[in-house]
DNA sequence: CTCCCTCACTGTTACGATTCAGTTAGGCTC
DNA sequence: GAGCCTAACTGAATCGTAACAGTGAGGGAG
């Protein structure tokens, strides 16, 4: 049944079913403007099944000019816990429309030529494209969706708050009574990005409320250099009393460097994460935290890249991200 | 300068350099037996510099019968910290080659439909693949990798000795003088797989230093449940005071169940891990655990994974990758 | 009866790369 | 100087799909 080599073409299926190869192919997509008759429909069908076939991607991609890959590219940061749960998520959603997600470091390989090569359906950015691989992006006409810090700089963005995450651990940690509050950074220079926002909503929140700008200190993780960072918040004078940590890893480095020097949380220092890692809730004590609500998030971003897939237009404005606080006993 | 269309073709680059479009593949492809002068070479490569020319991964996935796509098939399970750096490393790995890796759940799509579909040039897989779906890959030439747990049902297997962590749990407990051993089991049905074969180590070990066969609970990641499971064990006659835990989250789970009950490792209740989370460090006590060396397992895979593409001929027989005991405060 | 229109298809080309099977031009041998 | 060889190329087929541009049959209008 199948022509010399192993695969099923539509040229097997055309045979079997006594049709055209041009009807095979107008039935399995259901091609607009085609008049086809229910009977060869079900032909066609019936001879699909019976051989399994199964369109090869590659031949499409050649003939359409753009594959059903999704490019998304990550900053060359460590995946945490919550960029995993991102990715996953989303390589689920774009699954159900037939799409793949593939990911990529922006450092390890120029932009263009992966993008050149690949002819990806929709491309995913949250950092660090240059000016000319958006350009030229456009002009191949492939949708690039970022996922925001700073929604302005990018048309098709779908911001996460970052200012705003930061805002409400500080807000949280007024409303429990803290008026010093202190910023534990990680120190990879890479997540600067990331963390500068966050900062920036953290000095804001500060001010507006009239608290004295944060106290910010490096909390790596490793616990006894943490636990120097405790210290020397709870011995300042005024004492820090809640410390917003940039995640929840850094939070977890800070409780167990506060365990160190006999500090404890909420009680000597309140500690506030961002993330709401799996593992949270079995800090000691139970971490409080700002959840991202990434679910939501992955559903938004595929439905934007289904959409101006589809579309070819610019979707309607996108909506920032909600995020919540998630209550335990840390703060 | 380009074609009609956007694109930068080969036939471009033959164009500007003034030779066939045969001889720019067989340069770009450095083609074994064809002998280029130097010259041409040159006017090819400079040709191709100028022109910004990038192949189409496409069309040559089309010509040669297959992508340079990897394909990862995951069991359906909620990806953890060590699945999650296991992908990330193993893309980087990959990306080193000029290939790009895909995971998929194996549960959402049949398997085969995915594999024909994308023509991969490997397919890793952990579990769960069909007898038909290898015997068609086989036969499609598709190199097939597995990451094991039982290394004699696959012949290109890289097993992770599976068993052998879980004896190294208990190997570890009897050494601290522990005889009396728990397991603490992860509530999804779906881990059964990688579930069983430990748990059969830890059986197993048991058996040969002659203690008492482990006392199985569940713990799900949920602290009050976690509690129930501590008490149970502790309140045993004779009481359980070491307790293998099926992977870190459900130690960090156990560890918080047990603070709830007013129990502490290790005193009241050892507690050992698998995985040696990012976080495991932090944890009260910081958790020791077994490290399945996943950075190592990663470089082997895609060695293997590079070379059965390249060679067509399976590897030398895998070796199965080390795992170490990490020694923290837990156990 | 002729003309035209619609329905339901089919023939053929193009996408961009790889590669088999030639085809020159020049040098060497006898 | 005829014959042969090799180096250094080029022409054309091919992979599997999509879709443009027909094509014949049947029916209705005039």
């Amino acid at each position: 049944m199948a022509s010399r080599s192993g695969r099923v073409t539509a040229t097997d299926v055309a045979r079997e079913a006594g049709v055209s190869q041009t009807t095979v192919s107008y039935v399995l997509n259901d091609a607009p403007h085609q008049k086809i008759s229910e009977s060869t429909r079900r032909k066609v069908l019936d001879a699909v099944a019976k051989l399994g076939y199964q369109p090869s991607a590659a031949a499409r991609a050649l003939r359409l000019g753009r594959s059903e890959l999704v490019l998304m590219l990550l900053p060359d940061v460590p995946v945490g816990d919550s960029l995993a749960t991102l990715v996953e998520l989303l390589g689920d959603e774009l699954e159900r429309h037939r799409l793949s997600l593939i990911t990529r470091r922006t450092q390890h390989a120029p932009v263009s030529s992966l993008w050149r090569e690949l002819m990806p359906a929709a491309v995913l950015t949250s950092l660090g494209v240059s000016a000319e691989d958006m350009a030229g992006m456009r002009a191949a006409g492939i949708p690039v969706v970022s996922v925001e810090i700073d929604a302005a700089t990018h048309p098709l963005g779908l911001p996460i708050h970052q200012t705003l995450i930061g805002r409400m651990q500080v807000e949280r940690l007024a409303a429990t009574g803290h008026t010093r509050i202190g910023y534990a950074a990680p120190r990879q220079p890479r997540l600067r990005d990331f963390l500068e926002p966050r900062l920036a909503g953290v000095r804001a929140a500060c001010a507006e409320l009239g608290l004295e700008a944060p106290a910010v200190l490096d909390v790596p993780l490793d616990a006894a250099a943490a636990a120097a960072a405790a210290d020397q918040w709870h011995s300042a004078v005024p004492a820090v009393t809640g410390v917003c940590a940039y995640n929840d890893e850094t939070a977890f480095a800070l409780l167990a460097g506060m365990r160190r020097v006999g500090l404890s949380a909420p009680g000597d220092l309140a500690v506030i994460g961002v993330d709401n890692d799996k593992l949270a809730p079995f800090a000691v004590p139970p971490l409080t935290t700002i959840d991202n609500n990434l679910d939501i998030l992955a559903g938004r971003v595929a439905r934007l890249i289904v959409g101006s897939i589809a579309d070819d237009t610019v979707s309607a404005a996108p909506q920032s991200v909600p995020v919540s606080l998630v209550v335990r006993e840390s703060a």
